[in-house]
DNA sequence: ATTTAACTTAAGAAATAGTTATTTTTAGAC
DNA sequence: GTCTAAAAATAACTATTTCTTAAGTTAAAT
């Protein structure tokens, strides 16, 4: 999720980036209204916060200028005007939502989320995403990332994965393992978990000092991290 | 438009009807929470504004039941409990804003109408348009563009094209393309998705440096850019 | 040291995806 | 109603990816 902060006062638009990042946002930073404009409609955000007092180009200038070409993206407005005056203008400009200064973190992201929800419409779902020490899954894409890099995994090592990141910190024998991840109840004889265990090895952990797959010998594998 | 108003407080419910009836909307008040979600659950209101603290249901277990069946209808809370605390329990309980007593009117009024905005733009009455990177779909003309050239897309495509792009970036499964775009919820045992795809890709990617279809095998389809 | 369990690799089988051609259906013109 | 053209669905085939098995190797436990 791509989110674009427009804002002047350096301290708050890093306090906001701080938090979105940590919440596996995307965010971009635009320190004037002009700059901002220019980003707003070369780039597709899925959500725009801004100031109104800026340089160059106000909020509400912006919003309506935003909104002349892009009338979907979602836009928040986080000022320190606010009068009900303000507040009328700011809607009347065309934001969705309007937050006044100084704002709690945890307030406008759950602003953020409701406005996003309502994009992503009838489905409804939010960001929904494992994630184990620094390697994130994430449901929708059905991918995961480790450091900043994407490991594109096939359908069966993905749903082995996401059965050990839902069970980590536990020993899980390979009866359990296969009964959940290949819904079978029965020793083929074969040792296929050792396969799949192997795959994800090299593609999750190979390249990464601290693993996350360690083996029990003669009880299974656990996944945790350390 | 009719909007249902849940509050137990009298004289802050009949100032609300007065102020929206004066906007033309119709306005129904309900004044406490057994009541509110009966006839919340029965009629078909555009929108809901409820109070927390309620006689008999509250209204974040109100909002809750409501969510369940009803995803769609906005929700505004107006209560007196204004710590980020019970902001952040009233987005999660699934309202579309919450705004703190006392409040003014005008304040209502607009966020009122952002939501009904919002939600008449989901069908399609104001947001005309679908955009993913460089590629538009116009919803009125039924035509799609990508780098100036107009494209045309029969019925069929055009439709599921339109599906994938109110839903980029996840993975669409074939069940649910099936569902969404062909109304049908039995496998023919025909590769109808795969034909259809290959139609759109001739003639949205073919031509074009970056891909919007992507396949993630054995899990479905994904639209987004790079 | 011996036995058992785990790891690694490769190859064939199975499943999934992509492409093209053909048949069936639909909608509009006559 | 019949005819025709476009669209949709099916079928047949190829290509690609993923899954499973098996065998050899290494590591761990007794």
């Amino acid at each position: 999720m791509q989110i674009l902060i427009i804002e002047d006062d350096q301290r708050v638009a890093e306090l906001i980036r701080r938090g979105l990042e940590e919440e596996h946002f995307k965010v971009t930073i635009a320190y004037d209204g002009e700059l901002g404009k220019k980003m707003a409609l070369s780039k597709a955000f899925d959500l725009i916060i801004t100031d109104i007092i800026l340089p160059k180009i106000n909020g509400l200038d912006l919003c309506k200028d935003i909104r002349a070409s892009k009338p979907e993206v979602p836009i928040i407005m986080l000022t320190a005007l606010g009068t009900t005056d303000d507040k009328v203008e700011g809607f009347d400009a065309g934001a969705d939502d309007y937050l006044v200064k100084p704002f709690e973190f945890r307030e406008l992201l759950a602003r953020i989320k409701v406005l996003l929800k309502r994009k992503s419409g009838m489905n409804g779902v939010i960001v929904s995403t494992l994630q184990v020490a620094d390697l994130i899954m994430n449901l929708h894409t059905k991918t995961v990332h480790r450091g900043g890099k994407e490991i594109s995994l096939t359908p069966k090592e993905f749903k082995l994965l996401e059965y050990m990141m839902h069970n980590p910190n536990r020993v899980l024998s390979r009866v359990e393992i296969t009964e959940k991840v290949w819904d079978t109840h029965f020793d083929t004889g074969t040792n296929f978990i050792d396969v799949y265990i192997n795959y994800l090895r090299k593609k999750i952990d190979k390249d990464f000092p601290t693993k996350l797959i360690h083996t029990k010998s003669g009880m299974g594998f656990i996944f945790k991290s350390e």
